[in-house]
DNA sequence: CGCCAACTTGATGGCTGTCAAGTCAGGTGG
DNA sequence: CCACCTGACTTGACAGCCATCAAGTTGGCG
């Protein structure tokens, strides 16, 4: 699929059977910065010069894979660096005091993870893969420095943080004002959208996460989601065969979400 | 109650009825500063030192009142400034296509508002006074530009920004696995937190808000809110009359979000 | 082939939404 | 000062949506 060379380093990172002092630069290293990433628009850098950008690549201090079911931070943890996913998808999950839990978000390519620990310097949740993923570590000394000196990357920064927030209050908003239906319409919209923003096909994707954890973000319970789910099916709105999904009608499924029946 | 003197001019603001080159500096000027502030350690300003706390005095447009009722900024308008909530109480509400509309949060003395604005350079929500109110306007590019120089201060308000994240994702907890009884327990005890942190007794104030602001923020239905704070009572958990509340154990509360018995 | 997790589908019950009626508090005008 | 009115609130009866419990199916993997 996606390129999956592992380079042994990039800046300031050396494979671990190397010394750490010895940096092996790779032929297509710039292969791998943010200026060459095809993420970059949706990305921390969106929106910088070629200059800025080459200032930006500076500062991811290394690319890290994380495999299938790895945790990439642990709530609780302190705060060393944010995490822009450069392939595969995650998830996070706030834990409550009493071991409840409930899925925060679904992450994928160009966004950025560890935001919310900034305030304690301590993460809140944790952050699990749901594939085999690869992320790109930012250390926040070093952005924070960095935007004091790019204005253009200042802003930036603060939009993805904002728009963590408005996501945050789209999320409030479907957990407690919309059905059952309502919510899983808006979830499935919410991923057509983000995948073909990235590229891919708004109306045929793979779905990464378990009933269970979808039920989990959207306040309703596996059973609940998948009778959901087969209902869609048996309007004809979707096809769904176990993780594969395809959208049948986006119009329909548009109106479901707007055209909510009860609970004004 | 608190001294609502109004100052004619406070930086680069001028009464109406004065011309406005002409500015007139009031004797306890610095009493309306940050510096002097007794929010400072609440709001923006926090950790700062004296002189770097001289400069966001600077950044300070104008105090601006707000009249119970009144809007501080409409969903759809272009963002212009941040608001530091000086004195008062208000409430944010996300509007959906359809009319739907819900509170996203209620925000008091110290609270920053117009965070979720900045990703789109456009409010992404209404703020609605619940009380004569007064806040504080701080021109989003004049705090960016002061950031830059005062690296604390961009710490500061990276942190109020992720704290607004964090809070999010309690709100989302709460929608997501709570049943009605935890969520108004919850949502007493974080009032009663906040109202601490500012000086007011934790276990008696005064609601603000209506029921059915109260239940659109829990998701829940006003007769729901008003039959839970009834059980409440009738269990001697608080005390309550019209809009005067009286926490009576906030123990027997805090037992009840954390033992959720269903919803698992 | 067999096991297990993930999923589907059905039956039942409870929480909370909905509808309705009545009470209370605050404000206005006579 | 009181009657009146309106919006906010309370309380009750009922119903619907979704959680719960349960059983069975599917798919992936050793």
């Amino acid at each position: 699929m996606s390129p999956s060379i592992q380079y042994f380093q990039f800046h300031g990172f050396a494979h671990p059977s190397m010394p750490t002092t010895l940096r092996i630069v790779e032929v297509d290293k710039l292969k791998t910065a943010c200026s060459t990433c095809s993420l970059q628009e949706l990305c921390l850098p969106a929106g910088l010069s070629a200059i800025e950008l080459k200032s930006v690549d500076e500062l991811i201090a290394r690319r890290r894979p994380v495999k299938r079911g790895d945790y990439l931070f642990r709530s609780g943890v302190a705060l060393h660096s944010l995490y822009a996913i450069r392939s595969g998808f995650m998830k996070s999950c706030v834990l409550h005091e009493d071991g409840r839990e409930q899925v925060a978000g679904f992450h994928m390519m160009g966004d950025l993870m560890g935001l919310d620990a900034i305030g304690t310097n301590q993460h809140l949740c944790d952050a699990v893969a749901l594939e085999d993923s690869e992320v790109c570590e930012i250390p926040l000394k070093d952005l924070e420095g960095l935007s004091r000196n790019i204005p253009s990357l200042q802003q930036h920064f603060h939009r993805i943080m904002s728009r963590e927030i408005a996501r945050d209050y789209g999320v409030m908003l479907l957990l407690g004002s919309m059905r059952a239906e309502e919510r899983l319409a808006a979830f499935l919209l919410n991923l057509s959208q983000r995948f073909a923003a990235r590229g891919y096909s708004p109306t045929e994707f793979h779905l990464r996460m378990t009933r269970e954890e979808i039920g989990s973000y959207l306040g309703l319970k596996l059973e609940t989601v998948s009778r959901t789910l087969s209902h869609f099916q048996a309007q004809g709105l979707i096809a769904v065969q176990n993780k594969h999904l395809r959208i049948l009608s986006l119009d329909n499924l548009k109106e479901l979400v707007s055209h909510h029946s009860c609970r004004s």
